[in-house]
RNA sequence: GGCGCUAUCGUCUAACGGUUAGGACAUCGCCCUCUCAAGGCGGUAAUACGGGUUCGAUUCCCGUUAGCGCUACCA
């Protein structure tokens, strides 16, 4: 019977939603659920909405609000339309007495069960309050009228054989037998609607095509069918998203697994937005054709229902981690860094600079280019900036053990010859540029009869302070002579 | 407890019933090399278990086990 209108909608221009409740900052499950409702739309040049689920005062925030805006905004995909459930309530109640008048919900007017029963011994689920499914019409609309509160419960026809079905574009053909329903509550005794029939209500009124979300949805998407139904209405296209799971199995929540959940840790971090956008499409969807470096670009022409596939999917992290990096997943990590040498020296340069100048840095723009080829290969997250060019912003190196400037095979004495041999080429005429360093620097290892290796090591300790840097030339080059003799000076001291 | 969903390397995944079960990350080794990276090459590593169906099951069916989800006047 709803056949036609499904099939209809499906070929028009598809609506799809992303509906958040604002009852804690934006986690990465909900991020991946936006980025796919996003996906699709964009791929089939359909509709994207925001909604804003509020409908639970208790428990709903202007700062979660607020963090799940910030997060949304750095992802920078935009949506293009928005929407308040809080200010549509008319529009939910309305279909409530709809449903109401058919005599296919009823008032309950016992009072709010608090889930005690299920919990000890009690077999089963609890179905529905004993006695108020079976009130009179008259006699409820009596105890209404006195003004007795009451909660409005959909009736589900239990006892009937009845099968609700739907089909779902991700976990297929879905029936579940309405004896195992329990009278799921339409209003609540305030007055305000429940989540089931909000989003039904909405969805309905914002003619959203295809409902694509969390997994964890799917087994109330049997409530939801009976709602729409019952209102007189065509189900929508549903798509149910494996759920993102935490290293420990359980789905990712904030109250289990803290910050590390949080899209605006990744931002913090490090993370380019088409980076972290990329491994999470990752989780749950596949291309099929072995494709893992995607631009958002080719993630919307490559993205289809067909590609999501039915297992949920862990999102490694590690909650103490000795360094950034280490928290996160390794793919994304990985899939980071391979973004970072993707990008143009100037844009990078561009993110790099404000972490820079935030940790206190006063760098100018043309130092900051200089400096950015020079890591670019050698960091994984944009933060990481700040610990491998640290040497590159300072006035004077933070001090380090003289010990690292004795090269393989080598001795003190063999570091202070190095030393004393770089201060005289660099200081004589030579040109502060890779080419001329490095035949002067080679000639000069030469000379002493050392291999290239022990006569670098000891500068690059020298200049910046460690082992691990950046090539010696460029680094020598971008230092300038004036700090790099300095630089030298002062190991010269230490070592003497 | 009831109902539902799921099950391929450590992780993310690929494989119209016929493949030496592929790729990526991670890991290990080698090469390159002024260190560290990056890059190149190679290695280790998987179809949860038991029954069917079939000439032939990772693939289809049933059962077991395990995990997850839902079971609120939360969403």
């Amino acid at each position: 019977m709803t056949k036609i209108s499904s099939g209809m909608s499906a070929t028009l221009a598809p609506r799809v939603r992303f509906a958040p409740s604002p009852t804690g900052f934006l986690h990465v499950g909900s991020a991946r659920t936006f980025i796919f409702n996003w996906l699709y739309a964009r791929h089939n040049g359909g509709t994207m909405i925001l909604r804003l689920d509020d409908t639970d005062v208790e428990r709903n925030t202007e700062e979660s609000v607020e963090s799940i805006f910030e997060g949304l905004r750095w992802l920078n995909l935009g949506w293009d339309e928005e929407y308040k459930q809080s200010e549509r309530i008319e529009l939910h109640r309305k279909m409530a007495w709809t449903i109401l008048e058919k005599g296919l919900a009823y008032r309950d007017f016992t009072p709010a069960h608090a889930g005690d029963a299920e919990k000890s011994g009690g077999q089963g689920t609890w179905l529905c309050s004993p006695g108020a499914r079976e009130l009179s019409r008259e006699e409820s609309d009596r105890r209404a009228r006195a003004g007795e509160p009451f909660a409005l419960r959909f009736r589900v026809p239990r006892g009937t054989g009845q099968v609700v079905r739907f089909s779902d574009a991700v976990y297929g053909e879905q029936a579940k037998e309405a004896d195992d329903i329990e009278d799921f509550a339409l209003l609540r005794s305030d007055g305000m609607p429940t989540y089931h029939l909000a989003s039904c209500a909405d969805d309905v009124d914002l003619r959203i095509s295809h409902i694509i979300r969390g997994q964890d949805h799917l087994t109330n998407t049997f409530k939801h069918v009976l709602i729409l139904e019952a209102a007189g209405y065509a189900p929508p296209q549903f798509a149910h998203l494996p759920l993102l799971v935490a290293p420990d199995g359980t789905k990712l929540s904030k109250r289990r697994h803290g910050p590390v959940v949080s899209v605006t840790t990744y931002r913090d971090a490090g993370f380019l937005p088409g980076a972290f956008i990329n491994f999470l499409c990752l989780l749950g969807w596949s291309p099929k054709n072995d494709r893992e470096n995607m631009s958002l670009r080719e993630l919307q022409d490559a993205f289809s229902l067909e590609g999501i596939n039915r297992s949920n999917a862990v999102v490694n992290f590690k909650e103490p981690a000795a360094t950034a990096e280490e928290m996160f997943d390794p793919k994304a990590v990985w899939l980071n860094a391979e973004q970072i040498r993707g990008l143009r020296v100037e844009d990078l340069s561009t993110r790099l600079l404000p972490i820079v100048r935030a940790a206190g840095y006063d760098v100018s723009v043309e130092k900051m280019l200089q400096i950015t080829p020079l890591i670019r290969e050698r960091i994984k997250l944009l933060r990481d900036v700040l610990t491998a060019a640290d040497f590159f912003f300072v006035k004077e190196l933070p001090p380090y053990d003289p010990a690292e400037l004795i090269p393989q095979k080598g001795d003190a004495g063999m570091a202070l010859k190095v030393l004393i041999k770089a201060r005289e080429v660099l200081g004589a005429n030579v040109e502060f540029e890779h080419d001329a360093l490095d035949h002067a620097l080679r000639a000069a290892a030469q000379e002493l009869g050392l291999k290239a290796g022990q006569m670098f090591q000891p500068i690059r300790v020298a200049v910046c302070g460690r082992k691990n840097a950046p090539p010696l030339f460029e680094m020598l080059a971008v230092l300038g002579k004036e700090t790099s003799l300095e630089r030298i000076e002062k190991a010269i001291s230490q070592l003497a």
